[in-house]
DNA sequence: TTTT
DNA sequence: TTTT
C-alpha cells in the first residue's frame, strides 16, 4: 500500500511532455494548505506545501492537458515515489514525486474552472463525481450496462436482481 | 481502520439536533456520483449514490450549522458505522452510515458557497485546505507556532530547527 | 469521490456465489475494532464494527476463494452503496455494503495464513505489498516491463531513461 | 487534503532523538512493495519503495519506541511535507518525508512481532485495529464511555440512546 | 435529495 | 462472527 491523496490547487499551467516512443507525460505542481487558529494567541494560521505531480497515465494526461489550467482545484490520487538522479556535480540527488499511473491513479477537478469554453461531454468537468481516464474502461456502477453483454473485465452489477445478495 | 471518504454535494440543508445534554448532531445527506462512458454505446452514464453523514464532533457541527447548506461541496472522511433499532412492528433494523466523531474525521467545505453573508475569516471556507474543528487544538503545521511555548499537546515541527531530521 | 478502507478481520468462511451469468460474488463479514484507554477510568475498551463485504470484480473474487478463510486479516479498498430490497412483507428495505468492483477496488491479504498448503505463485500472500485482481493487467511499477512493447494500457515508466523528468 | 497511507515493513530499527526541549522525533524507513505478473513473459516482478517517516506525535514515538523493530509491518498515514535544507557546499537541498504529527495522523502494528516480552496492555499490539497516541484521548467509540462526565473533547456516541438518530 |  |  503506497497512497497518496491531496487536494490542492495547481501552482502554475500543466507542463506536457512525450518519450520518445510518444508517450505523454504531464508535471503539476499542486499546493495543500492548511489553516488553524493559534492556541495561544487565537490568530489565523496557514501552511501551504507544494508538491510535485507526475502523470504517466495516458487518459489523465489528457484531462490535464486539456483542462487543467493554473489555479485549477484538484483531488489527486497516486503513489509515492522517490526518483534518483546525477547533478552537474555528479552527485546524487534525489527527488520524490507524487505519480499517477495505473491502478489506483485518480485525477478529479473540484472546480468548473479550466474547461475551455465549448466543451461538451465534459471529461474533466466532473465536478462532486469521478471522471476516469479511457483507460479503465467502465468504472464501478452498480446500475447496470449491458448486463447480457458481459465480456472481458466487465464489473458492472445488475441492481434490477431479485435476490437481494 | 476504518475510514470512509467521500467528496459529494449535500442533497438538503442538515438537521442539526441536540443531546439531552447539549452536544449538537448534524445529519447530513451527501450524494456522490460518478460518470462514465459506456464501453459499447459510446453513451455517457451516470449513478448516483446517497449516504447518510452523522456529525458528532462539536466543531465540525458548527461548520456544518454556519455553512453548509443544500448543494455545498464537501469532503468528508469519518468512520463506518451501523446502529440497530427496532422498527414500529419491532422489528430489527439497521442503518449505515458515516460517523464524524473524534479522531481521523474531517469535514472540508470544496466550495465557496453556502456561506453566510457576513462571514469573515470564514471557517467554513477552505478552499482547497482544510479546516478542523477547535476540538482538535492546532493541527500539523510544519511552521512554528510557539516552539518555546511548548505546552500539552503541541504537535508543532519548527522548520528553522538548523539540524535537518 | 466514494471510498471505504478497511483493515479488520473476516469473520467467517466467504460466501462465493455466481450470478447466472457465471460472474462470481463473493460476500464477506469484517470486523475492524479500535482500541483505547478510557480517559477517566484508565480502562482499557475495544469496540468492533462488522461491515458486509461484496466482491465483483472476478480477479478479486479468486484471491478471496483460495486464499481468505475466517480470520484472515485483510486490507480492503472500496466503494459505499446501499443497496434497497423489499422483505417478507413486502416492505421497503436498505443495505449498506463495501462494494469491490472495478477501478479503486482492492484487497490484501495483511497476513500469511488462509494460503493452501502448496500454493505458489502466492497470489493473496502478498505481505506488506499488493496484490492485484487479474482483471487489472499490470499495476504502477516504476520499473520497465517492456518498454519497447508499448501497447495499450502500458502504465510503465522507466526509471532508467537518463532525463530526469 | 494532504494525506499519505502507507502500508509496509521498516527496514532498521528506528532512530529516536530528541529536541532541545525534550520532544521525541522517531525517524522510520518503511518500503513499500507491489508485485505483478507480467503481462507479455508471465513472469512475477517485484517493485520496492523506500519512504522516510518522521514522527512528531508524542504518543505515536512511544509506540515506535517500544514496539517497532526491523522487519514490523506498519500501517502509517499522514502528510507529504518537503523540508529545505543546505549540504555541505551550501547548495540547497529537499527531502520530502512523510510526517506523523497531529490532527490525521495514525500508525498500527499489523503483526505482532516487536512486542517485548511481557509487554501487557498492549499498545502497539493492535493487530487489525487501531492503537492511538496518548495525545487523542478517546477515539472514536460508538459505545459509550462516561456519557454523563462529559467533558471537554468527549466524541463518544450513545448506542443506548433510545431515539435513533 | 445534490452536482456536472 | 474476527482479531489482539
Amino acid at each position: 500500500m503506497n497512497k497518496v491523496i491531496l487536494i490542492g490547487n495547481v501552482g502554475a499551467d500543466p507542463e506536457i511532455r512525450r518519450t520518445q516512443d510518444g508517450r505523454p507525460i504531464a508535471n503539476l505542481r499542486i499546493a495543500t494548505s492548511e489553516t488553524w487558529r493559534d492556541r495561544n494567541s487565537g490568530e489565523r494560521r496557514e501552511k501551504t506545501e507544494w508538491h510535485t505531480v507526475v502523470v504517466f497515465n495516458e487518459g489523465l494526461c489528457k484531462v490535464v492537458e486539456q483542462y487543467v489550467k493554473k489555479g485549477a482545484k484538484l483531488y489527486i490520487e497516486g503513489q509515492l515515489q522517490t526518483r534518483k538522479w546525477q547533478d552537474q556535480q555528479g552527485q546524487d540527488r534525489y527527488s520524490t514525486e507524487v505519480v499517477l499511473q495505473g491502478f489506483g491513479s485518480t485525477l478529479t477537478m473540484l472546480d468548473g474552472r479550466g474547461e475551455g469554453g465549448g466543451a461538451s461531454g465534459g471529461r474533466g468537468s466532473a465536478a462532486g463525481g469521478n471522471d476516469y481516464g479511457d483507460d479503465y474502461g467502465a468504472p464501478a456502477p452498480s446500475s447496470s450496462p449491458s448486463r447480457a453483454g458481459g465480456g472481458g473485465g466487465n464489473f458492472s452489477r445488475d441492481l434490477d436482481d431479485d435476490i437481494p445478495f
